[in-house]
DNA sequence: TTATAGATGCTGACGTGTCAACAAAAGGTC
DNA sequence: GACCTTTTGTTGACACGTCAGCATCTATAA
């Protein structure tokens, strides 16, 4: 790979800026459904398809493709909560390799305690401080990220590097 | 706690979009330093101050203050890249609290292979989709969110930089 | 000097995320 | 039926991140 060509200063500073919020912010919101509700991200995460499912239940399938996890990672997940009363797992009826989560009230609780606040904390820490031009630039710029990252993530691509990006040699 | 504006379809189809490219790209992007040089992205965290610094070496406190880390993630993450000959801990000399963290050869030679590939694929798969206009607009956009989020965190670099969020204030 | 407070780094426990391997069931073809 | 492939979920090993607790050293003050 001959030598790229680095991010000027501009790029730089965006580049730097959008690592730090990565990291700041989920974390920032992250502890405060902690301090509100003893709930983690991930929990949260779980919880809120499953908390606007009809019976509070989803098939693990239903459920990842709502939260794009991997298997393995809600398998290792829904164990954990539970091993803490948040959830159950059934048998699913008309697909016997199939599991059924279902959140307990305990874990509705939780969840119906910890929504306001993150809410509330997601207008305090993100949306308060947004025009609404900046609102529709945001999402436009991540729907095209989104949509070229689709490209490596689901397509019959395993990735070259040789080919892809053609920076312009500067 | 009352109930709360809860997000309109706009604000909630940017927020899912938000929390996508947080997962997504992040992942893609050290899925291909991984396979580029064998790197995890925390290695490559780790790495990049220190191969800005003469000798390679930096004072652990100094590392810290350029990437944000807490005390104990960069113990154990020094610990495992020691294991695996990225890097070396030595003895501070003004202050016999501290250590030294200093690059081997090999950890040299890692993130200079790894790094051409990483610019590449953060224009491939971000900057390229941006248009100038656009790069100003995230710049300030997280600017605001940065400073806004240091008044909670109290912004001093003390200790862990998330450990004093404030709930708040109603 | 001693006492106290603060800073620095390490450790162990535990929750989390990824990977490869696995078993069971479903779907398809012969 | 038998056979092969795909889908689904689980598990174990290991890397990663957070937290509380700890030992050590430095700085400050009486």
């Amino acid at each position: 790979m001959a030598e790229p060509r680095w991010l000027d200063e501009r790029e730089n500073r965006l580049w730097r800026n959008w690592l730090r919020v990565n990291q700041e912010l989920p974390g920032v919101l992250e502890g405060l459904i902690t301090r509100d509700s003893g709930l983690s991200g991930a929990d949260y995460a779980v919880l809120v398809p499953l908390s606007e499912s009809p019976d509070g239940m989803l098939r693990a399938r239903e459920l990842r493709r709502e939260i794009l996890w991997d298997r393995s990672r809600l398998s290792h997940q829904v164990k954990r909560m539970e091993k803490r009363g948040l959830v159950v797992r059934e048998e699913c009826a008309e697909d016997a390799r199939g599991a059924m989560i279902r959140m307990t009230a305990q874990g509705r609780a939780a969840i119906e305690g910890a929504a306001p606040g993150h809410v509330a904390a997601t207008r305090r820490y993100f949306f308060d401080l947004l025009s609404d031009d900046e609102v529709d630039a945001l999402t436009a710029v991540f729907d095209r990220v989104l949509t070229n990252l689709d490209r490596v993530t689901d397509g019959s691509f395993t990735d070259d590097p040789a080919s892809a990006a053609s920076p312009p040699a500067g």
